[in-house]
RNA sequence: GGCCCCAUCGUCUAUCGGCUAGGACACGAGCUUUUCAUGCUUGGUAGAGGAGUUCGACUCUCCUUGGGGCUGCCA
């Protein structure tokens, strides 16, 4: 156990960003890895964007990422009166002073100013990005108190991180300038400074910051699109720290084990989805078999009113078969449609290609005859009428036609399996029914 | 403009002065093979440029170039 207290805290605005979920990963490993706390700030003083169901996209984000927070979740809103209470110590002690100022938009009112020192350096050392120094004399003065006497970023922050007995602050890049300037808070108020860790960002192909012009930027959007929680998890983690050899995909366990945040890299990292599929697919083959089976019962339901009844045997032949080629989660509907209703598509390039060929129509009503006389219907039996017919030329002209006329596609699990899994009734007149309304004479 | 930060294959990265520069993703080839995958084998591609320190520099220093961040009554 250790008394280090880090804190997540993002602004509830319905979305979470992976760059912000990518602080919250470090801040939690952190956390995890020392023993010490990790604290959840809601920082909700935009009223209007922090509504309750943002707060709760929020939680539920964190809770499916396995994020789990110690303590209470700290409202900055609830947090107001204290933030006011150090402005006053700051106007008293000289640190503050208050000024009529136009803003951007036009506004004239009185705000309160913080005042910066006038000179010296002030400097810390980031555990990330080593050490950091800013002469005073080039940080202007800056707002805490708007002319409507709500308090601004600046101070509630650093007030609630003075309150939550925060240790280190470990964030995005782009606090780095404020930190001369929260530091310079701490000091006024006479509280002890935390330590500092920037992220780098995430950037795009651009190295532009990452954002949903890119692609999918916010948690919930890998969630809809069937990504598991662990492979985002590890594929974030990855980009800017890596464990010190050549492993990749990590347990939580290991994951806690052996992360550090001084060898978090300074640099920004570019979002490469392509590795994060792979991670994906990594992932989804580590699925318990039991939980695949449930996962593909699931998804497959939803798609007709009526499931076929099926044994639990048949369900776990279906799920062995997919789990290999499955990237993504949401690929299993359109992979096992086909065995659980006749309404499926039919791809027309694959029909095209493999079945409007002359002599397919024989062919598949010639094979429809064989296998309706096959005594027992398995795969092997039937892959062995198939090697009878191609005697040793290679299967292919009569794999593909069969593929296509009773599953719609070019591709899918192996053929045989497939066939036993769609039993001799419906395979047969799926072949008999392709033959007639779509194979060429 | 000012201030701050960064720089190894296309991408994520290893290397903490000895490198024939390693791994992963992606890509190419091959094997297995009924498709798509998986699995295995295998190929190509990298230290931005220039000075300096050193027996020796990807590793240390400086400059240049390039990239990014900040410069709000946003957070």
């Amino acid at each position: 156990m250790s008394d280090i207290r880090v804190r997540f805290a993002p602004s509830p605005t319905g979305k979470v960003h992976i760059g912000n979920i990518r602080a919250a990963i470090y801040n939690w490993l952190y956390a995890r890895h020392v023993g010490g706390k990790f604290l959840l700030r809601v920082e909700d003083t935009d009223l209007e964007r922090s509504t309750p169901e943002a707060i709760a996209v929020l939680f539920d984000c964190m809770k499916w990422l396995g994020l789990d927070w110690d303590e209470e979740v700290f409202y900055q809103t609830k947090n107001a009166k204290r933030h006011l209470e150090a402005v006053d110590r700051l106007l008293a002690s000289g640190h503050a002073y208050k000024v009529e100022k136009t803003s951007r938009d036009g506004k004239t009112g009185v705000v309160t100013m913080f005042k910066m020192p006038k000179e010296g350096v002030i400097e810390f050392d980031d555990i990330v990005k080593g050490h950091m120094a800013k002469k005073a004399e080039d940080i202007q003065d800056f707002a805490i108190v708007r002319s409507d006497g709500s308090p601004i970023f600046h101070i509630a922050n650093v007030v609630d991180d003075i309150d939550q007995r925060v240790t280190h602050v470990i964030r995005g890049d782009d606090h780095v300038e404020n930190t001369f300037k929260h530091i310079c808070i701490f000091r006024a108020l006479g509280a002890s400074v935390p330590k500092y860790g920037h992220l780098s960002m995430i950037v795009n192909q651009q190295g532009k910051p990452y954002s949903k012009r890119d692609g999918a930027a916010f948690v919930g959007e890998y969630r809809e699109q069937g990504y598991l929680p662990e492979a985002l998890f590890n594929y974030l983690l990855l980009l800017g720290w890596n464990p010190g050899d050549d492993r990749e995909v990590l347990t939580r366990e290991e994951m806690i084990r052996l992360f550090e945040l001084e060898k978090v890299h300074v640099t920004a990292a570019m979002f490469d989805p392509k590795k994060l599929a792979w991670m994906n697919g990594e992932y989804i083959k580590k699925i318990p078999h039991e939980e695949f089976v449930r996962e593909v019962k699931e998804r497959v339901s939803s798609l007709v009113a009526q499931v076929p009844a099926h044994g639990d045997a048949w369900w776990s032949y279906l799920a062995d078969q997919l789990q290999v080629r499955t990237k993504f989660l949401n690929d299993i509907p359109g992979m096992a449609r086909c065995f659980v209703t006749d309404d499926f598509p039919f791809d027309e390039k694959a029909v095209e290609k493999r079945l409007r060929k002359p002599g397919v129509k024989g062919l598949l009503l010639d094979l429809a005859e064989r296998f309706s006389k096959v005594a027992d219907w398995s795969a092997p039996a039937l892959e062995a009428v198939v090697k009878e017919l191609s005697q040793g030329n290679g299967m292919g002209p009569w794999v593909h036609p069969i593929r296509v006329a009773v599953s719609g596609r070019g591709e899918g699990i192996g053929l045989f399996e497939m066939l036993q899994l769609l039993g001799r009734d419906t395979t047969l007149a799926r072949l008999r029914k392709a033959a007639e309304t779509l194979a060429a004479d």
